[in-house]
DNA sequence: TATGAAAGACATCATGT
DNA sequence: ACATGATGTCTTTCATA
């Protein structure tokens, strides 16, 4: 199992809000030599405790409008035929730039997470590339008004 | 407007991959000198563009079930009454460290990503903090099995 | 595992093409 | 936009506890 202690802990929330504070940064805030938190943060990338490094994008490179969409397909009388057209479908979707998030929901559904400029535009991608996909069963769309948590998010999926 | 060049794009994309990789480094992959990368780095950066450096945690520490909660409130006689409803609920939920994202859907909705260790304990968790919520009209449950695109997002979104 | 010190690598900046 | 070189800072390693 995982065993952090307070002090990876403590580094690992730095982190997560600046990842490019030095580590002469990082051991002055918490009070401890460079060596030590030079040290912590090598084992914690060795454990794979830390996946990676990367950036979030800023707020003009984000979709305005933003919708999970949920798709069921009609059980086929094939069972097989059900998980190669789900498999498909889900292919498709990820190619998308403007589709940030594809995932399997059960044996018969996906879900993505869509972003366009505009609420409009975001409508009539639904409309015109998902609604038409045949032998749905159901389609919902959930739109995303405002973040409470987690708004990030968004900056760490699209794309460039 | 943001107006990138194909330099911009790839500094992006290798950024987003690994944000740790030296100037020196990206010059080398993309044929050019370590002034330019690093002056193109620095514009994106108060540009805004690179909104910030964060890390995505590993497997370990991501929990292994996870869903969309989508619930939706009953529309009350008083409009006021359900405006700060939904802002309570949406407060109440990002406090909780297993509800990495919570959003507003709609007047009446609110949409939140849950992670538990288990499918069990995740269900335990929506019927007995969620369902019991009082007067909610509808409360959806869209499990999320396995991603297609974008994966990361719980590893850039689960806490320490 | 923690620490201190020392060596090497790197980012940064100024200047000029 | 690119090149070069000077400077100071940071990372990394290693010896020691």
């Amino acid at each position: 199992m995982v065993q952090l202690d307070d002090l990876d802990r403590a580094i690992l929330r730095i982190l997560k809000e600046d990842a490019r504070l030095t580590i002469s940064e990082i051991a002055e805030r918490l009070n401890r030599p460079e060596s030590t938190i030079h040290f912590r943060i090598k084992k914690l990338q060795e454990r794979g405790i830390i996946g990676k490094y990367t950036i979030v994008l800023g707020e003009d490179l984000q979709p305005k409008a933003l919708a999970i969409v949920y798709i069921q397909a009609e059980t086929p009388i094939i069972e097989d035929f059900l998980e190669r057209y789900i498999r498909h479908i889900m292919k498709t979707l990820s190619l998308l730039p403007n589709v940030l998030t594809v995932a399997r929901s059960g044996k018969d559904g996906v879900v993505a997470l869509v972003g366009e400029e505009s609420p409009e535009k975001l409508n009539r991608f639904v409309d015109e590339t998902i609604k038409v996909l045949p032998t749905l069963k159901r389609v919902e769309v959930i739109p995303i008004d405002e973040f409470g948590k987690g708004s990030g998010l968004v900056g760490f999926l699209v794309g460039v």
